[in-house]
DNA sequence: GACAGGCGGTCGACATTGTCGACCGGTGTG
DNA sequence: CACACCGGTCGACAATGTCGACCGCCTGTC
């Protein structure tokens, strides 16, 4: 039976649909929005509340996300292979670095953070685990995409959205961009996400040296660059934690 | 058309088996697990897997779940009313008691964590959003068990653990116990769950008076404690954190 | 090295199952 | 007060998901 479930791609995509909209959605706005017939939209949505995956709030009747994908989202970090490894080599990393330190996963047409290190003894930050990454404009994304084959064809459809000057736009520019990283083996991403913000990206690979994320520090500008280009001892530490995190992973082989 | 979709029934009857056992498991193991057919077991995995929801490890070819479900956790915390409220609360709260701060909701049998925040200048912790804490045993679980009609019917059936030589396991002392915590307005639980913490919880309602969550502080007992009794003063900071909250909740009515 | 047993995955017939659109009662609104 | 819209229900229909046999592959074993 090759081909999906078709209640269940509806289910995922009004999952989707509630994600996406910060307001609470009305039984009619989601049959309307997927082309559902009310009583179908009812019976997906009725079920998927029994389950835990979605809300009604009684007063409104208005649907939202359930508590159980906050547990089962936090299951699958439990089990993340990846994550487990690169958990003690990223809190080294943000203490040798001084600056924040990201772990990501190619997900759809972005990078999916599974783990978040704080700048140390710093103010206020907000946990970003869970949150997307762009492809094309941040270290973690230029990473996998200059070593991820599925990753350069996710972006094929997808118009690069400019969120800076400095922001590449341009399919052929990202690819020239990708054949520097592939070279020298780590990517830098200076201002072309957030205005001030530039953070240094190596890849991670499993035993079979297949890609399996990406680890970053991210930093003010003033700190992370010196005269324009990221710091080379930064670099180091970066490519480091990679490689640490690699042989991590592909421990038990040989 | 009153009665769940079965489809998707067994789709989340999957992914709660995937987040229980620990380890990644076959297709063979899926199916038997739930006594279904080989053939069906794979068009819900297949399913999932394309929306997501499940992986499925190259190699091996088990499953385990996806990175879809982090993000959607995400975004169910986005939305979530009361933890948006609750955040800034949440935090004056621990700078004010030296102590660590959960915020939960009730979620089947237990208290699920929505917000954390850590002991101020403490060392190492690891977040816990998203895991879940047993009714019986906690601040926050008794507050919901003395307020929450719902909390309490979900304790019917469940057989009570004894986690440690002060955990109540009887239901009559429960009950008891739960009318204590309405008379005098907040729970605590002294080394009920772990050995040498204890935590203090206080109600969360809407504007309707319905219970929706609970906040609670917790630490070592020699901190929280005085004479085997917590510290009043630590009271009044965790019961004045969670009428603030219910009245920010309640904004807009009055 | 041939066999057996396990795996993940496929296939096609069957009827169970989810889907559809009309319909209901309640609510707020013009 | 009627209208429009809401969330929710119902029953007929056939599209849909389910089932169990089957396939090719790999692994371990005798």
């Amino acid at each position: 039976m090759p081909g999906p479930i078709q209640s269940l791609s509806r289910a995922a995509a009004i999952m989707r649909l509630l994600a996406g909209g910060e307001r609470r959605l009305g039984l009619s706005e989601v049959a309307t929005s997927l082309d559902l017939a009310k009583g179908t939209a009812h019976g997906i949505l009725r079920t998927l509340q029994m389950e835990g995956f979605v809300e009604q709030d009684p007063e409104s009747g208005k649907y939202q996300l359930g508590a159980e994908l906050l547990r089962l989202g936090q299951s699958y970090l439990d089990v993340h292979e990846l994550r487990a490894r690169a958990l003690v080599w990223a809190d080294d990393l943000a203490r040798a670095s001084g600056e924040t330190v990201y772990l990501g996963v190619l997900h759809q047409q972005g990078v999916l953070i599974v783990h978040h290190v704080f700048r140390p003894d710093d103010t206020r930050q907000v946990l970003e685990v869970g949150s997307m990454q762009p492809l094309h404009s941040t270290a973690l994304g230029k990473v996998l995409l200059a070593y991820d084959p599925v990753a350069r064809g996710e972006l094929g459809d997808t118009a690069l959205e400019a969120y800076t000057s400095r922001t590449l736009t341009d399919l052929t520019d990202i690819d020239a961009e990708c054949a520097l990283i592939r070279e020298r083996g780590w990517a830098d991403s200076i201002e072309e996400t957030w205005e001030g913000v530039a953070s240094i990206g190596a890849l991670i690979q499993d035993r079979r040296r297949n890609p399996v994320g990406a680890v970053c520090i991210s930093g003010a500008v003033e700190r992370v660059c010196e005269d324009g280009f990221v710091r080379p001892s930064l670099v180091a530490s970066v490519r480091s934690a990679a490689r640490a995190i690699s042989r991590d992973l592909g421990a038990g082989r040989f």
